[in-house]
DNA sequence: CTGCATCCATGACGATACTG
DNA sequence: CAGTATCGTCATGGATGCAG
């Protein structure tokens, strides 16, 4: 029972950028913020269906991964923004591309 | 800009392109087939680690979806190739774009 | 050689309640 | 408003053995 990389099993680069993109909320967190700045509380209402554990965690993800930027305003009540930083817009292509080859799967099956 | 109705489960095209190559191994097992055709031995030994197991699973799942195509010599002992489709390989474009984002990923970390 | 059956560990994801 | 804190579930992935 050899263990080979304890630290990740990552072999190929193709799988980290799997890794970032590859939450269950995260492309959709992704999509919303291509098009602007979000505050938490819209991002919560265009995720119809996320829980907000689920949405702090992703985006704190996000954050740890340098995808996104998390914009604390020190006010009552809260203001917390978020947006792309410029390593997540470069993620803009090849979420596109993805969009493209999605829908000709629809057509094709 | 098309709304998506989170309400369902797969409602982004986005969504549909991850959850084909989204496996654990499937972007693996999609970087031996853009080489050529494989046979299965050929595959469990390239993807070190990977069960007899997962990789069946992880080749049904892309035959399901049209990605890969199975090839079954009826001799004995058993032979079976596989190899992309053609809506496969229109995936490759994608996975260099993912392989690119990953070292551009790791330079700025 | 290829692949199925079975059992099992893990953690991702979710429901719900509470808080500065 | 924007989060934590628990607790639970369930799909994913893995170990092992058997089979054609």
């Amino acid at each position: 029972m050899e263990k080979f990389d304890t630290s990740e099993r990552l072999t190929c680069s193709v799988e980290i950028t799997l890794k970032v993109i590859g939450g269950r909320w995260k492309v959709l967190i992704l999509r919303e913020l291509f098009v602007g700045i979000k505050r938490f509380g819209e991002l919560h209402r265009a995720l119809h269906g996320i829980t907000q554990k689920m949405l702090t965690q992703q985006l704190r993800e996000l954050e740890q991964d340098g995808i996104i930027n998390r914009h604390v305003y020190l006010q009552v009540p809260p203001k917390v923004e978020y947006s792309l930083t410029e390593l997540g817009e470069t993620l803009k292509p090849i979420l596109d591309a993805m969009h493209e080859w999605g829908l000709k799967y629809l057509e094709n099956r």
